[in-house]
RNA sequence: GGCGCUUUCGUCUAGCGGCUAGGACACAUGCCUCUCACGCAUGGAACACGGGUUCGAUUCCCGUAGGCGCUACCA
């Protein structure tokens, strides 16, 4: 075999929004084809003209700018080995059509739909192979004065592939190792349909593939049953010699339950089975995304990257370049893996935690608008300097890094919630509120409200002190009681530091509110 | 039903004949602490089953069972 360059593609139907499996078959190619200094294609598979979904095509070309998985050629980046819609390549697919046809290798089958379901119906089984096509309308069967005047008339008719039986037919898959079918359980699949004028996807394939110079197939496990047959379809073409390798990747399935993931579990458990969102042009049913949800393209990434594959060491957290350093097929693990979202969100936990807070702003002020908040560029930045003191780059007592339980930013809402807005309530069924709130807590609010009101300078330092010496002097411990007052229950900063944020004023009223609606 | 692929903690997985079977997520506990977290520490938790091969099988082979996929004029 010759040193060709590597070329891998990643072939989608535009039949709706990419699943999230597909994201990673392609993800997987990409990595591939960076890896050996590759071209990476995108092609589109629509031979189906039933199927087509408006906007589906320019869903998936965002979907994988977003995630920095980028292309080399293809439909809408340009190349040397174009048109790469399949609906635009009619032509050459007849030619190569008519090449089997010519070479005996593909007849020409007139059986209608009814007729085979018919077929279907009174045998049991049926295939359509070289042992039931004699009793078929087909080229083989009728003889050829019929044929052509058929053809003349204008009858809708398909192009068969004639498989020959009893071959072992071998498949050098990268991840299985050899896999090897007879060809006698093979059918005579149709390659070609007169009605739209297309071929069906296994001569566009094979004919694609080979026209493009792809040389690895990296594709889903359920493609693995009709590999032997695209290997068939090689050698009737006499390309056998430049036949691509084969990879076939293990399917995602339910993160509980029997059965491969589907758009369902994503509902049931309420995570994202798409990259993007996804609004249906049909029924106008809108479907979550990774991006609108939250996530972090990186985190997608590393995720679905370590979902069937590792690089055999402990590390889990890695960059587009690291994987693609690390990446490799044969590593690659051959049984379905469980969609653990679960791990997913911590992932997104970690990339979110490794960016400054200041980026999460522009995310943050969505929250805060749908909140009502009016965010002033004033509380804006006093609000991120307090996320970056208490939740990311304040450092403890061993040089740990502080870390928030957030693993998107709206995790930050209800942690932080109260820099913005008083408690409206205090609950009782809150175990923090009802093991801090005592009888003579009101009483002690109050005159713990009384010794900041003397506070001129609201500052923590000053706030500290003059707490502290009443605390000493009173023997009171009421950081958890006050706490209530400013924040409703048990979360947030350090008192003082809190106290001296909401300034003088309103940490007076919310004590006030607090000692007359929990007296 | 037929054909193919597959089978290590609840989950993702490491292991490529000899290990106290490792890591991560999740879970539990402890420490830290004015709260919630974070962090740190600790813990429970797995080789589907039955035959072989071998001095020795989680590892190799064969069965069985389970899981997954394909079985369209869909991809």
């Amino acid at each position: 075999m010759s040193e060709r360059k590597v070329r891998v593609r990643f072939a989608p139907s535009p039949t709706g929004p990419l699943h999230i499996g597909g994201v990673r078959t392609a993800l997987y190619n990409y990595l591939f084809a960076r890896q050996h200094g590759g071209d990476f294609i995108f092609r589109i598979e629509d031979t189906d003209s039933t199927r087509f979904v408006p906007g589906a095509e320019e869903y998936i070309i965002e979907a994988f700018k977003w995630l920095g998985v980028e292309f080399d050629e293809g439909v809408s980046f340009g190349g040397n080995h174009g048109p790469y819609r399949q609906s635009e390549r009619r032509d050459i697919y007849k030619k190569y059509v008519q090449q089997l046809l010519d070479a005996g290798k593909a007849y020409y089958a007139f059986d209608t739909p009814e007729e085979l379901d018919a077929k279907r119906n009174e045998i049991e089984n049926f295939q359509y192979d070289a042992q039931t096509r004699l009793q078929m309308r087909n080229s083989l069967s009728m003889d050829e004065a019929e044929v052509k005047r058929l053809i003349a008339e204008g009858a809708q008719y398909v192009v068969r592939f004639k498989i020959e039986p009893g071959r072992d037919v071998h498949v050098d898959d990268i991840i299985r190792g050899d896999v090897s079918i007879n060809s006698s359980v093979l059918d005579d699949k149709v390659l070609y349909k007169s009605a739209d004028e297309l071929p069906t996807y296994h001569l566009a394939n094979i004919v694609d593939d080979h026209l493009m110079e792809v040389t690895h197939v990296i594709r889903g496990e359920e493609w693995l049953p009709s590999a032997p047959l695209h290997v068939l379809l090689y050698e009737a073409f006499g390309w056998a010699d430049t036949m691509p390798r084969f990879a076939h990747l293990p399917l995602l399935l339910k993160p509980v339950g029997n059965g491969k993931l589907s758009k369902r579990d994503g509902d049931k458990f309420g995570f994202p089975v798409f990259p993007l969102e996804w609004h249906d042009p049909q029924t106008g049913a809108v479907s979550a995304g990774y991006r609108e949800q939250g996530y972090l393209p990186e985190a997608v990434v590393n995720f679905l990257a370590l979902l069937g594959w590792n690089p055999g060491t402990d590390q889990e957290i890695m960059s587009m370049e690291e994987l693609i350093k690390q990446f490799n097929l044969s590593k690659c693990s051959k049984n379905g893996a469980r969609f653990d979202y679960v791990k997913g969100i911590w992932f997104n936990h970690q990339y979110l935690l490794q960016r400054p807070a200041t980026e999460w702003v522009p995310e943050f002020d969505k929250i805060l608008r749908a909140e009502g908040i009016e965010s002033t560029p004033e509380r804006e930045a006093a609000v991120v300097e307090m996320m970056k003191q208490k939740v990311i780059e304040f450092t403890d007592k061993e040089g740990n890094k502080k870390k928030r339980n957030i693993s998107f930013v709206s995790d930050l809402w209800p942690l932080c919630k109260f820099f913005f807005v008083a408690p409206e309530t205090y609950d009782m069924e809150d175990k923090f509120v009802r093991k801090n709130w005592k009888e003579t807590t009101a009483q002690e609010m109050d005159e713990l409200a009384g010794v900041l009101t003397a506070i001129d300078n609201f500052t923590v330092g000053e706030i500290k002190d003059m707490v502290e010496a009443w605390c000493e002097a009173t023997g009171r411990k009421p950081w958890n009681a006050w706490r209530v007052c400013l924040v409703g229950t048990g979360q947030g900063p350090d008192m003082y530091e809190l106290a001296a944020f909401l300034g003088k004023e309103e940490t007076i009223r919310r004590m006030d509110a607090a000692i007359k609606s929990l007296v």
